[in-house]
DNA sequence: ATGTCACCTGGTAGGTGA
């Protein structure tokens, strides 16, 4: 069973691009970001065409996410819970038996701005979700665009962006949190070529330069550890003529 | 190189968010 997240920066732009995608990558359930389309305007038909069911849960020009599985998903909860948000940012489903949660996360800069600390009261509340939600479903993958790079290791120039947005220590802090659910991040349980990124900006030819960031991660509860096979970032989509600046990331499970 | 992209409002550009 594979999984995959891949932030998509516009689902109205990206749409051919990824059922490209998913025609070389027929992935058992994919989360997306940043589709940026109210639920009218969501490409339903055409995912489905392509043999997926959806999940989406959208607003006007910002934020925006989807969950799209090859078998039926159900048990569908947009955003948290108990956490009231204007923004669309979280989509959960059942798939093939593996509770799956996806999330868009803030951006939140810059540091000790007002987005900043909403972006820690939100990652405070997606905490007690998935904390909520691992005592329901002890297999559960927790992916999306985190905007949170872990550790210096993910970050192209660790002295430049120290303390910036993405590096804080409040926002370590947090993902630390969600490790000490019983989440492990499925790509540090594999050996991993140094300047693996996930995202890359769009200006100062970064991508060219291979100047990124690992903010795009899968977490995997520990009920569901030892059936990880792979994780991979797929970096291919980001060489495309318009792509996304984010990279798709799979997952492999036995 | 302060070198981009996507989307909005209200335009044949400027502002915002990332």
């Amino acid at each position: 069973m594979k999984l995959a997240t891949w932030n998509v920066n516009s689902l109205a732009v990206r749409l051919p691009q990824l059922l490209e995608w998913l025609a070389v990558h027929p992935v058992d359930a994919l989360v997306l970001q940043e589709t940026k389309l109210t639920d009218d305007k969501f490409p339903a038909a055409e995912l489905q065409a392509a043999g997926y069911s959806v999940s989406f849960h959208g607003q006007k020009t910002y934020n925006g996410v989807a969950l799209l599985s090859r078998a039926p998903h159900d048990a569908v909860v947009k955003n948290m819970p108990g956490f009231a948000d204007e923004q669309a940012r979280v989509i959960t489903g059942t798939v093939n038996g593996v509770r799956v949660i996806g999330g868009y996360f803030p951006n939140g800069q810059p540091p000790g701005s007002e987005k900043f600390a909403y972006k820690m009261t939100w990652l405070d509340a997606l905490q007690a979700f998935v904390a909520a939600e691992l005592a329901v479903h002890p297999q559960l993958v927790l992916m999306g665009d985190f905007n949170i790079a872990p550790e210096d290791r993910d970050v192209h120039d660790p002295v430049a962006w120290a303390g910036q947005i993405h590096c804080t220590d409040e926002e370590r802090g947090r993902f630390g949190a969600l490790l000490a659910l019983g989440l492990h991040d499925a790509f540090r349980l594999f050996e991993q070529a140094p300047k693996s990124w996930s995202w890359w900006d769009y200006r100062n030819l970064a991508f060219r330069r291979n100047q990124g960031l690992r903010i795009d991660h899968i977490l995997v509860s520990e009920s569901l550890r030892g059936r990880v096979l792979s994780c991979q970032i797929d970096k291919q989509p980001r060489k495309n003529e318009r792509p996304s600046d984010h990279a798709p990331v799979v997952v492999e499970l036995r």
